[in-house]
DNA sequence: CACCAGGCAAGTA
DNA sequence: TACTTGCATGGT
């Protein structure tokens, strides 16, 4: 491991932390609304993901066996608010499958095993890619699992401690290296790095105002 | 009006 | 492998 890259990450990690305070993800009472909120939230504004779980809960829909029962076309409605409705009705229903087949609809029993044959499991259900595997992993196993999002991308290129195109995996391996093996730790850091990404690297291109802005270029990227 | 949000898969070359 | 496109509501 690099220790200038580890301890560059330490920095930025304590420098948010100061600046932001705990960000207590996953916001989200029990171990199924965690991975309901991955799913629903690809692509998508968190408010927006809120209004569909406050209707999964109304109607008490929220849980394995609830979302099972409930119809395809019912779900869907459900979701509307938020957005990819029809896509994101399938994608849960192929997860809530796989708990049912694999795990008779054991949700902890899934969450409990080891994280390489968990991840092997969730990124074998169609509509569960990297980034919500992992989101699981981390936020509803509690398992020490380094999460990459868009802003994790943009941020760490701006900072120039990243080549321009950087994999997934490449990110990932960035932060796990280089950091304690500590599940809370990683938690509260991809927290923190959503929360700069929404409140300053975008409102704020050039991230004056950013804790991190002693590190490097700031200017933008376009990057999905 | 444009642009984006805590992605992912499928299609094309 | 490397692009491109569809999916969709709701906020700024």
């Amino acid at each position: 491991m690099n220790t200038l890259t580890a301890q560059r990450l330490q920095d930025m990690y304590q420098l948010l932390f100061e600046r932001f305070g705990p960000q207590h993800w996953w916001p989200g009472e029990t171990d199924i609304e965690i991975v309901v909120g991955a799913v629903l939230t690809q692509n998508t504004n968190w408010k927006n993901v809120e209004k569909a779980l406050a209707n999964l809960k109304r109607g008490r829909l929220l849980s394995v066996q609830g979302l099972d029962s409930l119809p395809l076309p019912s779900l869907a409605e459900e979701l509307r608010p938020a957005g990819y409705y029809n896509i994101k009705a399938k994608r849960l229903k192929n997860l809530i499958r796989l708990i049912m087949e694999s795990y008779e609809g054991d949700l902890d029993r899934m969450l409990k095993q080891p994280v390489s044959t968990l991840r092997e499991a969730l990124l074998s259900v169609n509509g569960i890619g990297r980034e919500t595997a992992d989101s699981i992993i981390l936020y509803a196993a509690r398992a020490p699992i380094f999460v990459v999002d868009a802003y994790t991308h943009r941020i760490l290129y701006r900072h120039g401690m990243t080549d321009e195109q950087p994999t997934y995996e490449d990110l990932q391996a960035l932060f796990m290296e280089n950091l304690p093996d500590d599940p809370q730790l990683f938690n509260e850091f991809h927290a923190l790095i959503v929360k700069t990404g929404k409140d300053l690297c975008r409102t704020v291109p050039r991230c004056e105002i950013c804790p991190l802005r002693d590190w490097g270029p700031t200017s933008p990227i376009n990057r999905s």
